[in-house]
DNA sequence: TACTTTTTGCAAGCGACTTGCATTAATATT
DNA sequence: AATATTAATGCAAGTCGCTTGCAAAAAGTA
């Protein structure tokens, strides 16, 4: 796809350079790699994924970590634990949000871009799901630590 | 307390005794401490904060963990992951639905009963909250799975 | 280009959680 | 109630996702 678009690509490389720039993280290569992957594959992924989707010995399990992690830190990923043990990481598009199902079972995670309980439950219901359980975890700073 | 009015306490007993017995799980001493601790005290409590408000060497770390899994299994209890790294554990009281709210920084747990998005992210701000995000995770069987 | 700062790779380390196994306690059977 | 059977517990060792210290390499800066 790079080999036959050549433009295109430096046009994606510039967009993700543009963004860890404006998040104030220097632009290497592990950091393209990572982010343009996340970009370019819809997740959730977990590190250890990520980092076989990645070229072979073009970065190491400890920059892959980090890297996420500052991700994070910048919101320009999202995590979940989708699954206990073990974070997953996605491309925070803010103009796609979205929630994930995972299956108890097969563990397939799927995604959808509603956002209100009820409706999701009936929705899923009709769907097929079953044995619906819901969690909501809200992440903010507090009155206090706002003002310190 | 429990020397104050024992007849409670047993009533107690019976009750936590009840829901194991309902749930196919045997009584055994450790798992009676366990979940009355839980429906005594409101968490999200770590397996380290569980294990640390049970009266002394009345149960190993592996049996906590051991018997929070089940309690999950069961639906006795609920987990979240409000802490990156460690699980929190909390007893499932249908009857008090309910989500958390953690502090970014002092990461203080607040819990609140209300569950619509906008609504409860207007009425944080209001409340002093800053920099407010959300996490939604639904675990279901799915269609496959219900089939098999 | 030379200097300073940050990031990376590697390997060792950490900590939450799990597991194998012998012992002990809970349920089922008589 | 006593015994047989099955399951749960304690202990210690092990696993695994993730982190960290440090020297080398690459980014940013002048």
């Amino acid at each position: 796809m790079g080999i036959l678009n050549p433009k295109k690509e430096l046009e994606k490389e510039a967009i993700v350079a543009g963004l860890l720039k404006e998040k104030g993280l220097s632009i290497t290569a592990p950091r393209k790699l990572i982010l343009s992957l996340l970009m370019k594959e819809h997740g959730p992924f977990s590190a250890e994924e990520i980092l076989k989707k990645l070229p072979k010995n073009s970065c190491d399990q400890a920059t892959v970590y980090r890297c996420l992690n500052q991700f994070v830190e910048v919101q320009l990923v999202n995590t979940s634990f989708l699954e206990k043990d073990m974070a997953h990481f996605e491309y925070n598009d803010p103009h796609h949000h979205h929630h994930h199902i995972i299956c108890k079972i097969c563990k397939k995670i799927e995604s959808f871009h509603d956002c209100l309980m009820e409706k999701i439950e009936l929705g899923l219901q009709k769907k097929g799901y079953r044995d619906i359980q819901h969690r909501l975890e809200i992440f903010a700073v507090c009155e206090n630590c706002a003002k310190g």
